[in-house]
RNA sequence: CGGGGCGUAGUAUAUCGGUAGUACACCUGCUUUGGGAGCAGGAAGGCCCGGUCCGAUUCCGGGCGCCCCGACCA
C-alpha cells in the first residue's frame, strides 16, 4: 500500500483523554479511533494487524477441530431466562433494548446459550459427537466502568468456541489440546514467554478454569508466578489446597500484575441440561452434552503487544501480526530517487511482500519518525545515499540493526 | 455504582468577569531537504441548559461527556 492511499495521520501528541499506553500508542499511530468510553473503531493499520491475530488463531482453532460459524448479535430472552442469565438481578452487564412491536432483545455478551439451543437441531446421536463450532463475533458488554483503552471495552470481537463432547473423558481431552493450541496462538503472536496458562476459579464443574495471563504492568489481574516451573495462579483462587495440588509452595510465587489474553473453561452439563441439549450413546440412553468454552479478544491481543513491546518512539510489532512486513521510506530528492523507491515497490509486492510505501513529499525527520511510530518490522530507506551506494539501508524496527541490501537480497530476506 | 479530577480550533495546551493566546496539523507563496524545517500570509475554538451580572468561556446550579481510584468483571 502507497503511504498516500491511507487516509490516516498519525500525531505527535497523546489523546489527552487516554493515559493507557496502548491507547495512546495506537491512537497516536492512527491503528484505532476512539468512538467513545470504551468503544473502539480499528482503522486500516489496526485492521490489518487485527486481521492477523484473527488469522493466527482462526488456523490454531481449525488445527484442533474447530468449524468457524457466526452468530448473531441480537439475542432473544428465550433461552437466557432459561438459564436464568437474562434477569438484571443476576447478569448486571446487559445491553437490552426491544422490538418496535414490543418484545426484549438483549445484545449477547456471550453464546453459550444461543449455541446450545442452535446444536438441539444437529446434535441427536453419539455419532454426531464431538464437534467445537467457534467464530469471530461482536460481543457486548456493559461495563460498569471501560478502562485501560482496548483491555476493557463495552464492544469487542471474541473468539468464542464452544465444545460438545460425550463425555468428561473426551472434553478433558479437548481441553487440553485447546490449552495447547492456546499456547501456540500466544507463541506466534509474540507473547509466548510473558503468557502462562493460569489456575483460575472454575465454577460448579470443575476445579480449576485456566486463563491465559500475559505479564504486564498494565494488567489489571494479579498473578502469582513461578517462572522456573512455568506455573501460575490467579490471586482469586490462590489458597493452601491449590499450591497442594500443583506442588508448588508460596515461597516459589512471585505476585506480578498480568493481562487475561484468553480463557478456557469447563462447562460441563450447565448448559446442555437446562436447554436440553442431549444425544442418545450407543445404548439408547438420553445424556446431556458435555460443554466447555473457550475464548481470545484478538484486539485485546493486540493491545497487550503493543503495550509491552512499544519503546520510547511507538509501537514495535513482531513479524506475525506486523500491519505490513516493511516500510519503504523514500527520502525526497531527485526522480531517480523516486523511480527507484517505486521499483522496490513493485518488486517487494510482486514478490508478494507486504509492504507500505511512504511515498509523501515530506521531510525525512517527519518520516523517519513515523516509521518508527507505527513499528513495522523493517524499514527500507531509499534515498540519493541508498541510490549512490547501489544498496537499499535495511533497519530493524525493534533492533536498530542496519544493512545494506540489494532487491533480492531483500526478497529473500523477507519472503 | 461510591469517591476524585477534567471539559477552550483537527490535536495538545494557556489566559481571563469586558478583544480568547501559543504550538503542531491544515491552506497560499518563497526558501529548505537523512531525525518531527524557516519566513510571510490565511482559515479554524469556549460541551449543553438555566441562574447571577451592564456583560459569563470564566462565578453558581443542573445535565451530558471523558479520565483516574475503588466496587464490579460468564
Amino acid at each position: 500500500m502507497r503511504h498516500t492511499e491511507l487516509f490516516t495521520k498519525t500525531r505527535r501528541d497523546a489523546p489527552s483523554d487516554e493515559v493507557a499506553k496502548n491507547a495512546q500508542l495506537l491512537i497516536r499511530a492512527g491503528y484505532i479511533h476512539k468512538e467513545m468510553a470504551g468503544v473502539y473503531d480499528l482503522l486500516p493499520l489496526g485492521l490489518r494487524t487485527f486481521n492477523k491475530v484473527v488469522g493466527i488463531i482462526r488456523e490454531e482453532m481449525n488445527n484442533i477441530g474447530g468449524t468457524e460459524l457466526h452468530l448473531s448479535a441480537l439475542q432473544s430472552p428465550e433461552n437466557w431466562r432459561k438459564t436464568d442469565r437474562w434477569d438484571d438481578e443476576k447478569v448486571d452487564n446487559w445491553f437490552k433494548t426491544s422490538l418496535r412491536q414490543g418484545g426484549e432483545l438483549g445484545l449477547g455478551f456471550t453464546h453459550e446459550e444461543t449455541l446450545t439451543a442452535l446444536m438441539r437441531e444437529h446434535i441427536s446421536s453419539w455419532r454426531d459427537l464431538p464437534t467445537y463450532p467457534y467464530q469471530f463475533q461482536t460481543k457486548f458488554r456493559n461495563e460498569a466502568r471501560a478502562k485501560s483503552g482496548l483491555m476493557r471495552t463495552r464492544e469487542f470481537v471474541m473468539k468464542d468456541l464452544y465444545s460438545f463432547s460425550r463425555s468428561t473423558q473426551e472434553h478433558d481431552v479437548f481441553y487440553a489440546a485447546c490449552g495447547d493450541a492456546y499456547e501456540r496462538i500466544f507463541q506466534r503472536v509474540g507473547l509466548g514467554v510473558l503468557t502462562y496458562k493460569t489456575f483460575a476459579s472454575g465454577g460448579s464443574f470443575s476445579k480449576y478454569s485456566h486463563e491465559f495471563q500475559a505479564l504486564s504492568a498494565a494488567g489489571e489481574d494479579t498473578v502469582y508466578v513461578s517462572k522456573e516451573k512455568k506455573i501460575a495462579i490467579n490471586k482469586e483462587v490462590l489458597n493452601d489446597e491449590v499450591l497442594a495440588d500443583l506442588g508448588v509452595t508460596r515461597d516459589e510465587l512471585t505476585e506480578e500484575p498480568a493481562i487475561e489474553v484468553g480463557n478456557i473453561f469447563s462447562l460441563g452439563t450447565r448448559f446442555s441440561e437446562t436447554l436440553g441439549l442431549t444425544y442418545k450413546n450407543e445404548d439408547g440412553e438420553s445424556v446431556p452434552v458435555v460443554m466447555g468454552s473457550y475464548g481470545i479478544g484478538p484486539a485485546r491481543v493486540m493491545a497487550t503487544v503493543a503495550e509491552v513491546f512499544a519503546d520510547e518512539k511507538g509501537l514495535v510489532w513482531p513479524v506475525a501480526i506486523a500491519p505490513f512486513r516493511a516500510h519503504i521510506v523514500e527520502i525526497p530528492g531527485s526522480e531517480d530517487v523516486k523511480k527507484e523507491a517505486e521499483e522496490l515497490y513493485s518488486s517487494l509486492m510482486e514478490a508478494g511482500i507486504d509492504v507500505l510505501y511512504d511515498n509523501r513529499d515530506a521531510r525525512a525527520g517527519e518520516k523517519f519518525a513515523d516509521s518508527d511510530l507505527l513499528g513495522i518490522p523493517v524499514r527500507i530507506v531509499v534515498s540519493e545515499k541508498t541510490l549512490a551506494a547501489g544498496k537499499f539501508e535495511c533497519v530493524e524496527r525493534a533492533t536498530g540493526h542496519t544493512t545494506q541490501k540489494s532487491v533480492s537480497g531483500l526478497i529473500q530476506t523477507l519472503s
